[in-house]
RNA sequence: GCGCGAUUAGCUCAGCGGCAGAGCGGCCCGUCCACACCGGGCAGGCCGGCGGUUCGAGUCCGUCAUCGCGUACCA
């Protein structure tokens, strides 16, 4: 085999495309079906909305997944990792529609149909974009098994989840007040509302007059129009006597009862709160326990509707048009403003939500919330990091009904047809709906998040019973940002729950009513958003948000995957930067020059399996060749277990700094001298050990940094691919133990020793002000009677110091690990410099001897502390001691 | 209002009972034999405030302050 010759530089332009499409054709990334034996992991992706575009918080959930999949994948699992996106239907509709409007046309001007047809072209466009953005990023996806939410197959889905849902009379149709959306026109549910808190004016208003009046507040004047009550609580003794008398209602010459109400709070305000049944979910309820009316007083628009003189204004016109009328009239009693209070705005468009009284479809979501929270109480899903579970657990165990129905065009049709005389019929799929002129389907679609509730079996070909269900489902991690905890996550777990029960489990489910209720994944790992530098969250209107592909450009998919490896920390947001990058390209280049230079070194790669590798016999090996197999043994087993944890920082962190530190730093040093030697046998083991622990960091890093590995690793064994390379680590039914190799704590030890004294040496000559490369005569006494005997080559390789003449005469000394370095300096030393430095180096050491000396005094330190402490203690004084006499000893010998 | 989290080097963050760490940035010095997308060295921290537990506290407990996030039916 002949070596490809690599260029000084890494260029992942040349790489990238060519690799991934080659991965593709190869077929890597498609799992059977079959039964192998193997066993089996899935991820599906959170599927992003056809519409957009992925954003660098989408770069980083990938990056995370991919790396999950790929160790799985080099460990013998049969992996899947399944593509799609979602259909997204408000806010595709909302983009379709302003492209529209562009062209001067509504919706309404196409028709439903050629509308939808539109959207369905836009989707075309759209996705094809991001599906290359995936390439792009490395992603290893199956592509053949490529999913869409309003695909035939999972509409079908959709169908029969409604259908069973219904027959369940868990889904059922009712007159409740929703969050309403004016500018959209649709229904949203609770969490499609986002809450900000806002200035508004809270007014008091006489309701009545004299002695029959009540005072009520309000920060929604333009809702008495509505009022139909005004309510107290039951037990306030202010308001006994009102109770079920009446009060005139002003500017509507209506009168309206006082009613008792427990939901008053009799401390807050006046106690007396106007009731407006139809425009306040609060007062709703309150309306329904007393059959109060339910007067609308505004129309879809937000346009006041009451008869009078405010009809037809705006209701954010109509609000200060009450309030002067009500001024008008002497009935504004007290006013304060600014009134800070939370306001619910549209999720997509951020028009102020209005509650409204509105003919709905909803989940009753009590039982399949229940079931969702007990599935991660009783730990058959694991939430990573479990902080989140009290989050998780909040929303869960207090959720109110999920209204479904949408008043959309762009979505799954609600599958049910009213007929004659209140006839309602959900067929079922595939059954023919009811027909003739009679009939009619429901206008709306489903809440988009109703089908990415079922992304985990849909996918996989639910409701029928196919082999992909059965060999990669339940999924084995669900990977994705706190922020959809509960938009998403949450209702994949209420509705897989309810549809999945596990088919070979005669167990009974928690309730004991039936076959045990499979959970959609294993464990869920959330992490955070993608900052910018500084911690902000990334906004185009702030203009710092960061386009993947760009820097994909500029930087390489290998750099761009690792700086967001570095930051993701469980459940913590990601602050990058281009700095960052820039690091994680320039590590990928030391990786590329680390190999470069074990190629030209002659590293070699004996045999490309794990166990077959015939390494030196370990007596034969050096101590730094042993020294660097017993690290990365070390840093092995830490990857390994940090992978179970999704500890990506930890894990990116700790094969930097190997890849960068031990093995570039000290082992390629160490190695040089070796090489170029005159032991012949021990140049040959060497570069065996290059070789191996060159083979082991590029697939412990593979994972991560898919494309440099890939170029690198093939170019160093000969093989095809990296990707199903043996993972180092723990492979599929090994034990822990068995990764990584044996420790050499000798090894470690001595190394240590060695790197400790260079660096100390190396400080001397920089506070001399030696130049890094300037060789001086210098002797290493007592070096052997130390640990450090057989190092003196390699001490004095790495820290250019000569062999001393005849006439050496040392000007100064570093002692250290046992060995006094005495180096000739007389040349360029600066006495006055190295006069200074002593004596600062003299008070550290006199204040380290005292701190010491304290603490080993303090009664209860040496009674308590366990032995090992103390003895470290003890040493650390005697080292500072001897630092002392020595400093002095020099001091004193300075000339002048 | 309630809940959760944060507060450590100039910046972004690790560390979570036993000598304060990383990356980037800053300063000094440079190698021509893997890499200037490099190498060697240095500086810079009362680990938010106060109290407690402990022989010993960034680390555990309490409290306050500031910030962030989530959530909420206070009109």
């Amino acid at each position: 085999m002949t070596r490809p010759e690599l260029a000084p530089q890494y260029s992942p332009a040349d790489v990238e495309t060519r690799r991934y499409e080659g991965w593709v054709d190869a077929g890597l990334f498609t799992p059977s079906a079959q039964d192998s034996g193997a066993p089996s992991y899935t991820i599906v992706i959170p599927p992003p909305n056809v519409t957009g575009s992925l954003h660098i918080g989408h770069a980083l959930d990938h990056t995370i997944i991919d790396a999950l999949i790929r160790r799985r994948r080099m460990q013998g699992y049969r992996t899947l990792w399944l593509p799609g996106m979602d259909h997204a239907g408000i806010a595709t509709q909302n983009v379709v529609e302003r492209e529209l409007a562009r062209e001067g046309l509504s919706r309404h001007d196409l028709g439903r149909e050629r509308f939808v047809e539109r959207v369905w072209q836009w989707k075309e466009s759209s996705g094809g974009a991001i599906l290359g953005q995936m390439r792009r990023l490395g992603d290893s996806v199956d592509w053949t098994r490529e999913r869409f939410t309003m695909d035939a197959g999972l509409s079908r889905a959709v169908h029969t989840m409604f259908k069973r849902l219904y027959d369940d009379g868990l889904i059922y149709r009712a007159e409740r007040i929703i969050n309403w959306c004016p500018r959209c026109l649709t229904a949203l549910s609770d969490i499609e509302v986002e809450h900000a808190d806002e200035d508004g004016e809270l007014v008091s208003i006489r309701y009545g007059d004299g002695e029959n009046s009540i005072v009520v507040a309000t920060t929604r004047a333009e809702t008495m129009l509505g009022d139909t009550a005004v309510a107290v609580h039951p037990d306030d003794p202010r308001y006994a006597a009102m109770v079920g008398r009446e009060v005139e209602l002003p500017l509507t010459g209506r009168r309206i009862p006082v009613v008792a109400d427990p939901h008053v709070d009799p401390k807050f305000g006046t106690g007396a709160v106007k009731v407006t049944p139809a425009h306040d979910p609060n007062d709703f309820e309150i309306g329904r326990r007393h059959n109060l009316p339910m007067l609308t007083i505004m129309d879809e628009h937000g346009l006041i509707t009451a008869p009078g003189p405010f009809r037809g204004l705006d209701r954010f016109e109509a609000r200060p048009a009450v309030v002067a009328a009500l001024r008008e009239d002497d009935r504004i009693v007290a006013e304060k403003r600014p009134y800070e209070h939370a306001v619910g705005h549209c999720s997509r468009c951020g028009t102020i939500v209005e509650p409204r009284l509105s003919l709905q479809w909803f989940v009753k979501v009590a039982p399949l919330a229940k079931a969702a929270g007990d599935a991660v109480r009783d730990g058959r899903v694991r939430l990573h990091p479990p902080e989140m579970a009290a989050r998780y657990f909040d929303w869960v165990d207090d959720m109110h009904d999920w209204c479904i129905s949408r008043q959309l065009w762009w979505g799954h049709r609600i599958p049910v047809w009213y007929g004659p005389d209140g006839a309602v019929v959900c067929p079922a799929p595939g059954e023919d709906p009811p027909s003739g002129d009679a009939w009619q389907q429901d206008a709306d679609v489903l809440d988009t998040w109703f089908s990415s509730g079922l992304w985990p079996f849909s996918t996989l070909g639910w409701p029928d019973d196919t082999p992909d269900l059965r060999a990669f489902y339940p999924t084995s991690v669900l990977v994705t940002g706190y922020d959809i905890l509960f938009f998403w996550v949450a209702r994949m777990m209420m509705l897989g729950l309810y549809a999945m029960t596990d088919p070979d489990s005669a167990s009974p489910d928690s309730a004991g009513t039936g076959p045990a209720q499979t959970v959609p994944f294993a464990a869920i790992a959330l992490h955070g958003l993608v900052r910018d530098a500084r911690g902000r969250k990334m906004s185009k209107s702030r203009g710092n948000t960061v386009d993947p592909l760009d820097w994909i450009d500029r930087f390489g998919a290998d750099a761009v995957r690792f700086t967001l490896a570095r930051g993701a920390n469980p459940g913590g947001d990601v602050a990058v930067s281009e700095e960052w990058a820039a690091g994680s390209r320039n590590f990928c280049n030391k990786l590329w020059n680390a190999a470069r230079f074990s190629l030209m070194n002659g590293a070699c790669v004996p045999a490309a399996h794990p166990g077959q590798q015939a390494l030196p016999d370990r007596a034969s090996l050096s101590v730094a060749d042993r020294w660097i197999l017993s690290r990365l043994a070390g840093v092995t087993q830490q990857v390994d277990a940090w992978f179970e944890d999704y500890e990506f920082g930890k894990i990116s962190e700790t094969l930097y700094h190997f890849a960068w530190d031990e093995y570039c730093d000290w082992y390629l040093e160490l190695a040089k001298v070796t090489l170029t030697g005159p032991a012949e046998g021990a140049a040959e083991h060497t570069k065996a050990v290059l070789g191996y622990v060159l083979d082991r960091l590029l697939r412990l890093l593979h994972p991560l940094v898919p494309f440099v590995t890939e170029e690198l690793w093939t170019a160093l064994t000969g093989e095809d691919t990296i990707v199903m390379a043996d993972w180092p680590g723990v492979a599929a039914g090994q034990s822990v133990a068995a990764a990584g190799g044996p420790m050499d704590a000798a090894a470690e030890a001595e190394i240590g020793s060695l790197i400790r004294l260079v660096t100390q040496v190396r400080r001397f000559r920089s506070d001399q002000g030696l130049r890094p490369g300037q060789r001086v005569p210098a002797a290493l006494t007592g070096i052997g009677q130390t640990r450090l005997a057989g190092h003196e080559a390699s001490i004095r390789s790495l820290l250019r110091l000569e062999v001393p003449a005849d006439e050496f005469k040392p000007t100064g000394s570093v002692q250290a690990e046992g060995v006094t370095v005495e180096l000739d300096t007389a040349s360029v030393i600066d006495v006055a410099a190295e006069r200074r430095r002593m004596q600062k180096d003299l008070v550290t050491a006199t204040e380290e001897a005292e701190r010491t000396r304290r603490k080993l005094a303090n009664t209860g330190f040496t009674s308590k502390a366990p032995a090992d402490i103390i003895e470290k203690t003890k040493q650390r004084l005697a080292a500072a001691e001897a630092d002392i006499e020595l400093l002095e000893s020099s001091l004193a010998a300075l000339p002048g």
